[in-house]
DNA sequence: GATAGATCCATAAGGATGTGATATAAATGT
DNA sequence: ACATTTATATCACATCCTTATGGATCTATC
């Protein structure tokens, strides 16, 4: 007996958003109550794992709109995190690219996080933990498959 | 020739904590433009779950400040997605309990983001959609742990 | 049982960060 | 050349967070 694919994935979906609605608070929790915001640390790792990115494309992947792409990064590139580039093959858009400090600064916050992170873990069944382990990759696929999406754009 | 526990953990935590990062982009994704902050999703999933709870609890768990719970449960309030009740064993606590439109609103904003999602997740392989859904449970057993940290209070 | 301290919630003031509308500059197509 | 589209910036405003503080109530100790 074969579970029907298209019904597997809505039911995952639905679990998927529920469960989903949870990590917002742990995140938050995470975070140093001074520093960069949720969407500053999301928008410095897409830089860093994906390299020069132009403004637009920024606001697009990280869901929010280009005025608050620019003023998020113009607050970047005041405490050094970022720069702005031109683009030689156009003179409208605006490269941004992570600096030194803003990998020093994703490193630091991520040490953090992970510190934290690894009290809780420990409370975590090896189950859950493997189950965690294994779902890194799908999450990443899961926010790379995002990218490709239009309707989210 | 075992694997260290804790050596284990420290490596998921790391990992987890990068991946948590791109989960961010993808909720404001998935949140329509005009509707409830994430945290406001958040406090509603966790008073339809745990049921009534009193509000410096719900801040503790969504992880922002007293003040901040106390302004999002009167808007919240202003729209008849929770109610206010007195505690009867200790005048100065407030409970909070969510309404059957709160529970409607949430369900109708769920329904949304796993339409959303499921579109997403069509694309991912099998390993990795069933990965997530392992992960689930997983995921929910994290934000559980949490509530037992003082740590992060 | 009075009173000091702790706890819980509300309020106030200010800042960070989002949106929508619109301006400006550059590229593109006719 | 000129109209249209595209990329970014700017402006006005709304949302939602923070810290600091106040008032009410509970708890413990004298």
């Amino acid at each position: 007996m074969e579970i029907s694919g298209e019904a597997a994935v809505d039911r995952l979906a639905a679990d998927l958003a529920a469960g989903l609605e949870r990590v917002v608070s742990l995140l938050r929790a995470l975070s140093q109550p001074s520093g960069l915001s949720m969407t500053a640390v999301a928008t410095l790792a897409t830089l860093e794992r994906e390299g020069t990115q132009r403004l637009t494309g920024l606001a697009a992947l990280a869901g929010v709109t280009q005025p608050a792409m620019t003023q998020l990064i113009s607050r970047l590139e005041d405490d050094a995190l970022v720069r702005r580039e031109a683009d030689p093959a156009d003179g409208r858009v605006v490269q941004v690219r992570i600096t030194d400090e803003g990998r020093a600064t994703l490193a630091r916050r991520r040490a953090g996080r992970a510190a934290k992170l690894a009290v809780i873990l420990t409370q975590l069944s090896p189950e859950h933990q493997a189950a965690l382990a294994t779902a890194v990759p799908a999450l990443d696929a899961l926010a790379a498959a995002r990218r490709d999406e239009p309707v989210l754009a």
